[in-house]
This record gives structure tokens, sequence and C-alpha cells, in this order.
RNA sequence: GGGCUCUUAGCUCAGUUGGUUAGAGCGUCUGCUUGACGUGCAGAAGGUCAGAGGUUCGACUCCUCUAGAGCCCA
């Protein structure tokens, strides 16, 4: 032992070691792994945070589950390999950056996409790495010689390769379309991007001059804006009121264009009028009814959304709130404006501008989802395959109940914008020949290549353009689940993975196109389990946001409390699929629990400077209490298996906790004190050295939830060798045999009689200080349990045979047949007593009650198993024994 | 509008295939510098399991409806 104990203070100091073993466990490398055909892999591929990004307490719930799992199969003998990586996040990052250089007066379109890139790999040397440094503060055990990002050298490659394959087999193609417009980032985002939110809008109602008539036709509209490039009005076919309409012409106010009247099954002849404006270039319903009714199509918006040039010319330039401003001015002007109401309607915001979107045409990429998609090379789409999966549990989810999200969005899904207007990605591979006269008709084809192409390969000009378009983040990081592995011999050995952990928020962004990539290019699924992690809200149940400021610095609160604090606390705090309603304060349950674990260890240790310890009389002086902690153990670690074989991490920490707080530290350490404190100096030692090897196992288990405390106690228990930790060291394995039903029954027994002894203290108001004498009536208290009744109790002298009878003025109770008395002279209050015994009488009878409801009804003794009614015979045996005694007690209470 | 989840002690939550006297942490109350720990120890109080029906010998647990909260998708 060569721990000095000055160095241990009383209460423990996360600062003095977190770092300590951070560095030490990086030093030797111990994260990192390697085939080895020889050990079962297991697989995790972190989902990597974005690197614009700082750690939140997301981020820490999230990894903290990883890093348990990983821990654990590691400790288990599993080849644990947990990849780390980052990724680029096209939009976010790029508008940082557009906002630092429009700072330093530099517009991103003057200085080229060559120099803006630039900034971009400046900006990510920069800042991009901050989250990784901030992550290793939580302790979590990743392989860093893997770390990857989703524009390495290598990753990229992948990624263009993707497309290549993709769009030759026909599962990706260009088409003007409506698209989500995002105008703050000037590019088109996925539908999964736009977020819907509640606005407080209006309704306007427009009137529209019917040609040739003195008649109008009223619409309503929230987007006043759009009239602008309106070209036609819809009514629904079987709406009397407007029959007569159906087929004219209404002149446009301001506009002055003809547009015609026609119908559509599609309207609604509930909303509003009844009558619908129809904008086909700004409304998806509007766009596929004016392919149905041939509309012309008027792009009334710049890609900023101001208004362009097909509009009167006092609009142009306008932005899309001023115009709406004017628009209605105008009509009211006109006198066309019919009226006005209050509206609540859902506006599409965009995820990351955090500005409506706009429905908007224009050319993208698109991937085929589904075969009924449209997917050109026919066959299985993308998505099939993806939900087969999943409908047939190769990939698992837990909580399982996202599978029905999933198959709900997997069946209904559409066709997957992936080109965004930035310059910040993955460049899609895709060149135009701009040719020359020697142009031929498949010039006018996209043409897609691995490699920077230097001519036409059909008419052989050099004047080329690459398509200026990059692909959307998603797109790149869904093949992360096997591109992280960087060849074949790698893939092979580690995928598929094992796990993921992710935010179920992403399952549709990330999940399900995970999935799409690993069955596509990998014909096999890319993980095994899918673990949707709980959503961290703070005590008022609100999500944790930026904005809100509601959300804790992770750093600080580990500054505060320690990293294993915040990691138990928050797994302590999270059960499966529920939301978590975190305050910072909470995390006192995990730094208490930290002080406890090392307190006991502090206990061990000091006890360690003066008495020897024997491994080579382990076996010796077993007694009951060291069977029952050992039958504890096991069946602890039998309940923690089965709980992370569940993946209940949440439940784990509670087993573990119970174990280590109720049994081994309130139960086990105070009955060794006994033995610690007698006179044998072979007993000392026995029962330190065993102590502390059941200590060194209680470390273990502790481990993956809080590895830094636990390498602190275990490298000071016993002397390690540099290199060694307990993060290699071999996890427990339970054995049956080691499960002791007699030794539990035998410990629940004296226990049961200490804590009778210590209420009736308790509740007689004895101080703590003063020792009582203890009379019990009964045959099963052994000799050798009575030394540990005394202290644990604080009992002088104890006297127990079938013979006694109750002393005077003495405090009674019963438990399991066995009467006890605790002479009180002088002490006993009267009425205090008849109080308790008037209690425990009346919950007896109120139990026999019960008991005989169920036994005299005859369909229950016929209709039940036959072990039940057996058990409620016994009961009521021994709750009538029980209530004899106490009733007997009772009367003759002087 | 469709789907999913939730409603158990003052608060936050457990409660395994229906059979215990419904549990834990925090908070509350009482007592305690007991030779690891006051970030602690010992003890106590506190619940007609959202409401109403139903199935069953038996329902916190299964079914139906109602009310309320949240999430996702349209």
């Amino acid at each position: 032992m060569t721990t000095n104990i000055q160095e241990l203070p009383k209460a423990y100091n996360p600062a003095d070691v977190e770092e300590k073993w951070y560095v030490n466990w990086l030093k030797h490398n111990i994260f990192h792994s390697e085939i080895d055909k020889n050990k079962k892999p297991y697989t995790i591929v972190i989902p990597p945070p974005n690197i614009t990004g700082s750690l939140t307490m997301g981020h820490i719930l999230n990894n903290t589950i990883q890093d348990i799992f990983i821990r654990t199969k590691r400790m288990q003998g599993f080849n644990a390999c947990w990849v780390p990586g980052t990724d680029h996040a096209s939009i976010a990052t790029e508008s940082k950056v557009v906002k630092m250089l429009k700072d330093n007066k530099i517009n991103k379109y003057e200085i080229g996409r060559e120099e803006f890139l630039k900034h971009c790999w400046e900006w990510k040397e920069k800042y991009g790495g901050i989250i990784i440094q901030q992550l290793k503060k939580l302790g979590v055990s990743c392989d860093w010689q893997r770390e990857r990002f989703t524009m390495d050298d290598h990753y990229y490659k992948k990624v263009i390769e993707a497309f290549v394959h993709l769009y030759n087999d026909g599962k990706i193609y260009r088409g003007f379309r409506m698209v989500n417009w995002d105008p703050a980032n000037k590019s088109a985002i996925s539908d999964e991007e736009v977020i819907y939110k509640t606005v407080n809008g209006k309704l306007w109602y427009f009137k529209y001059p019917v040609k040739d008539s003195s008649e109008f036709i009223t619409v309503a509209t929230t987007r006043p804006e759009t009239m602008l490039g309106d070209t036609g009005v819809a009514v629904n076919p079987n709406d009397e009121r407007f029959k007569k309409f159906i087929g004219k012409k209404v002149v446009l106010p301001i506009v002055g264009r003809e547009i015609p009247v026609f119908s559509d099954e599609y309207v609604d002849m509930e909303f509003g009028t009844g009558a619908v404006k129809v904008t086909p270039a700004h409304d998806v319903n509007d766009y596929d009814m004016g392919q149905r009714h041939k509309l012309e199509i008027v792009n009334i918006l710049n890609d900023d959304a101001s208004l362009n040039e097909n509009v009167p010319k006092e609009f142009v330039g306008l932005d899309r709130f001023e115009a709406r401003k004017k628009v209605v001015a105008r009509f009211e002007e006109l006198e066309l404006l019919a009226k006005v109401e209050n509206y609540q309607n859902k506006v599409g915001y965009s995820e990351r501008g955090n500005v409506p979107i706009e429905p908007y045409l224009s050319e993208q990429w698109f991937m085929s989802m589904s075969a009924e998609g449209g997917s050109a090379s026919g066959g299985a789409g993308l998505a099939e395959p993806a939900l087969q999966v999943v409908k047939d549990g190769k990939v698992n989810y837990h909580p399982d109940h996202w599978v029905k999200t999933y198959e709900h969005w997997m069946t209904n899904i559409k066709d997957w914008c992936i080109s965004r207007q930035l310059w910040w990605g993955h460049r899609i591979p895709v060149w135009y020949c701009v040719g020359d006269d020697h142009c031929k008709l498949e010039c006018k084809e996209p043409i897609v290549s691995m490699d920077p192409l230097e001519k036409c390969p059909h008419c052989g000009s050099k004047n080329l353009k690459q398509d200026e378009d990059v692909l959307d983040t998603w797109a790149s990081s869904w093949l992360w689940a096997h591109d992280v592995f960087v060849n074949d011999e790698e893939q092979n050995y580690y995928y598929p993975t094992d796990l993921l952990v992710t935010a179920p928020d992403i399952i549709f962004f990330w999940v399900a196109r995970m999935i799409m990539a690993g069955m596509y290019f990998k014909k096999d699924i890319p993980f095994k389990d899918v673990y949707f992690t709980s959503v961290i809200r703070d005590v008022q149940g609100r999500k944790m946001s930026k904005s809100l400021g509601n959300s804790p610095d992770p750093l600080d609160v580990i500054c505060d409390y320690g990293a294993d604090a915040l990691r138990f606390t928050v797994i302590y705090l999270a059960p499966l699929g529920q939301d978590v309603l975190f305050s910072t304060d909470k995390c006192e349950l995990g730094r208490n629990f930290s002080n406890k674990i090392w307190n006991a260890g502090r206990f061990l240790l000091m006890n360690a400077q003066t008495v020897p310890l024997n491994e080579k009389l382990i076996d010796k002086h077993i007694d009951f209490s060291d069977r029952w902690i050992n039958s504890r153990f096991h069946e602890t670690l039998s309940a923690l298996n089965k709980a992370m074989d569940k993946f209940e991490v949440n439940n784990a920490s509670k087993i573990i906790y119970t174990y280590v707080w109720n049994d081994f530290c309130d139960w086990y350490i105070e009955l060794a004190k006994n033995r610690l404190y007698s006179d044998s100096e072979e007993v000392k030692s026995v029962v330190l050295t065993r102590a502390i090897k059941m200590f060194e196992n209680l470390l273990k288990i502790v481990h993956p939830f809080m590895p830094f405390i636990t390498e602190e106690l275990w490298q000071r228990i016993y002397e390690r060798k540099e290199g060694e930790s307990i993060s290699t060291s071999e996890y427990p394995k339970f054995d049956e045999m080691l499960v002791n039903t007699e030794a539990e029954k035998e410990m629940e027994f004296v226990q049961d009689i200490i804590t009778a002894i210590r209420n009736v203290r308790g509740e007689m108001n004895i101080p703590p200080s003063k020792f009582v004498k203890a009379f019990i009536k009964s045959t099963s208290v052994k000799d050798y349990q009575l030394d540990y009744i005394k202290k644990l109790a604080k009992v002088e002298e104890v006297q127990v045979s079938e013979a006694i009878t109750k002393p005077k003025a003495s405090a009674s109770t019963i438990i399991k047949n066995c009467e006890i008395y605790v002479p009180l002279e002088g002490l006993i209050d009267l009425d205090v007593e008849k109080n308790r015994l008037q209690k425990e009488i009346s919950r007896l009878e109120g139990l026999l009650v019960g008991i005989d409801k169920k036994l005299s009804n005859e369909k229950f003794v016929s209709n039940a198993v036959p072990e039940v009614v057996e058990k409620e015979r016994m009961k009521k045996k021994d709750v009538e024994a029980n209530l004899l005694k106490v009733r007997e007690i009772f009367n003759n209470l002087k």
C-alpha cells in the first residue's frame, strides 16, 4: 500500500484527478482499437457534432451513454472501438464565415469561391476542434487516433463517389422543381430543415373584378404579395356560388393581367371565401394545380426574396414583406380590400436561417427515395430496404415506439433535394459543357465524373463549367457509419457497427438516411441498435436553447461538480424515452454519490495503513455478512447486465447506486467494522483484504459511469504498473453459484432486528449516545449475529431466549414472530408506546381484513394460482400470530 | 386532421408477463460532531396510482371513453 492517507482529502475533489487521468489514458493510448481477428469488435460511431457547435447538455447525455456502453464492452473483453469526429455543417459554417467576413467588410462574392473556402478552412482550424476538446473533459473513451471529419480527403472522395454511383444508377436526377427556399442563406433546403411555427398573422380578402362584368370574386390570402404572381383563380366544381364564373376571366388588380377562373377538386369550399388565388410559382399546391390546368408560371422573387422584374415597376426590388404592405395599401386605395381577419397559421421557417422560407421554383438535384417516387432505374428505391430492416427487427430501436414514426415517414417519403447553393461542402461532381460551335446534342446533358474534367467527353471542348452547388451536409454524413473506416479490411471487421446513440430529432435527417446508405452501398445495416436519447429540458420543461439562456454550460457544471457527478446525474435522471428536466443543482446527487464512493475508499485505505493485506487468507473467517455481500454483488451484477442488455442505462445507474450506497456502505462496511476493530490481527487482515477485493469489484462496475473517481481509487487500493488502467481491467463476471438466498434471508433478518430497535430508539427519543438493553424472544437469532446487532443498534446487552418475558417498563416491537423488548426504565412514555402499538395493531388488522376478504372468496380460492393462494394463507398465519402478540403486549401495558 | 408518448408522495420519476403492506432521489419533520463521509448517519410523516366505465377471483398494470400535458407529421 503506497497511498499516504494524508493525500486523501475528506471530500472528493474531482479537479485533482480528472485532468491527470485523461492525460494518462491518452498517453498510453488505451482507447485505440486495431483489427484483432481474435477478438469480437464492438463498434460505435459518434454522431458527429457540428464544427460550429459547442458542448450542450444534450451532448453530455448522448456521449455519456455511448461511453458507458463502450467502456463496459471494453472491460468485458470486446475490441471496443468508438470513432469520434465532426461534421462540416455546410449552412451553419458558411453563415458563420460569411458573417465574420462581413464584419471585416469582405463580401463572399467579391473574393470568390477559392478565397472564401480558404477562410472556411481557417475558421475550421481555429474553432472546429472546440467541441472535441470539450468532449474530452467529459472523460469519453473515444479512439482519438481515428478522429474523422466529413471533409477529410478520404471522406470527401467517398461522398463524391457515392454521388457518381447513385447518378449512374439513376437514383439522382436534376429537376426544375418547387423547393423550400431559404432567402437568408439563398439556398434550397430539404423538407426536414423546415420548421413550422404557429404565427399570429392575418387573412386578407381581395376582390378580383370579373372581366366584362360588374361582379367580383373575392379570394383570401395570408401572403398578399404573391398576388402579383397569380395566374388563375380556382373554385370547387361543386360550389354553386361560383359555377357561373367558371371559364370566365378576372382582371388581376394592380397588375392588369387577365387570368382564368377554373374549377379543381382540390379547393376547399369551407376555407376563406371558397375561391382561391393561384400562384403556381410560389406555392406547392398552386404549382400542382397550375400543372393540371396548364397555367402560366410567373416567378416574382429574386433569390433573396425581393421582388424581381416580373412585377409592376413600383414593386420591383422591394423586400417581400415591404411588398406585402404595399399590396394591401394599393388594394385599399382601389377599394378592393373586402376585409381583414386575424388568422393563426403555420409558417415554415428555415432551420438555420430562421426566416420564413419561400416555395421557390428552381433547378436542383434530387435523390429518388422510393421506387414509387420515380427512380429512373426502376427497382427498389432507397427507402424500401431501409424500412424493411427496421420492421424486421434487424435494426432495433430503443425505445421501440420510434419504429412507428419511422415507418410513417418512410412510407410517405418524398425525393430528397440534395443541392445547396453554398460553397462550403462537397461540390457536386457535375460539369456542363458551355462549349462552342462543335457542341453535340449530348453536350446539353450534365457530365458526372469522379475526377475533375479537363474537356468535354462529347465535343472535346475545354470550356467546361462545374456545377456551383454543394451537397446537403446529410448527404455526406449518411455515409458515416461505414466510411469512417478507411479500407475494406476495416469495414469488414468493424461494420456493421453495434450501437448508435442519438437524439430523436434527427431520426429522419440522419438515422433513416444512414440506414438507406448502409443498405445501398454496403448491402447491410449500419448498426444493430439505435438508442434514442431523452430530450434535456429546463426545470420548467422548456427545451434548452441559447436564446432562452436556460442552457447551462456543461463545462461550468464539470468545473463545479466534476465530470463523474455530471455524468451520473444526467444518466440517473434520464429514463429511456422520457424527457429530462435538468437544473445544475441536481448534480448534487452525482456529487454526493462521488463523495460517498470516495469516502468508502478512504475508509478502507485508512485501515490499510495499519492492517496488512493478505490474499492467502482470503477464504478464512467467512461469515454470513461476507456471503451476503457477495450474493448481493452478483445479484446486482446480474440485474445490471440485464438492464444494459435492454438498454436501460438509467435503470442500471439506479441498480449501481443502491448497491453502493445501501448495501456496501450502509451495511457491509458498518458490519465489517466489528471485525476490523477486533483483537485478532488475522481476522483484521482477512476482513480488510476481502473488503478491498469487494471494493475493487464495485469500482469496476461503477467505472463505465464514473471513469475518473474509479480510476483514482483503483490505482490507490493496489499498486499498479505504469499504463495499467481500470478501463482495461476485466469486468466482473456473474456467478450464479455466489447468489446465496440463505445468506440474504439471514441478513434480512438481522437488518430487521436492527432496524426495529433503531425504530424504538427513534420513537422513544433515546439519544444515539445512550446504549440500551434488548431482550429478544426467539430461537432463530444466532450468537454470532449478536455482536452485529449490538454494534449497529447501539445495544450494550442482549438476551435471546424463547423463555423471555416482557421486562417492566419496556418498549416492544415484533418482527417475523420474534418479540423484541427494550427496557426503558424512567424513559418510557406510556402514551407514546401505546400510540406505537396501536398503530401497529391497526396496520395488522387492515392487512388481515384484506387477506380474509380474498380467502373467503371462493372464486379466488378456486381460480387463482395455487401458489398465490398458499402465499395468502401463510401471510394470514403470520399476521394473526403477530397481531395476537401485539394485542397482548398492548393489553398488559402499564 | 393523423400518429406517438405521458398523467403514481410537495417536486422529479421507478413500478418487469395483472397477485407486496405501491418504491427511490430531492424536499419536509425529529434526533445526532458514532474512530470514511454533515456532500454524512439514524428515524418519521406524506399516495382513494388523472376521472368514469369494463374484463377478471383479483387492475397502478389489460380494454373503452373523458379530461389534461407534450412531441412528430400533414
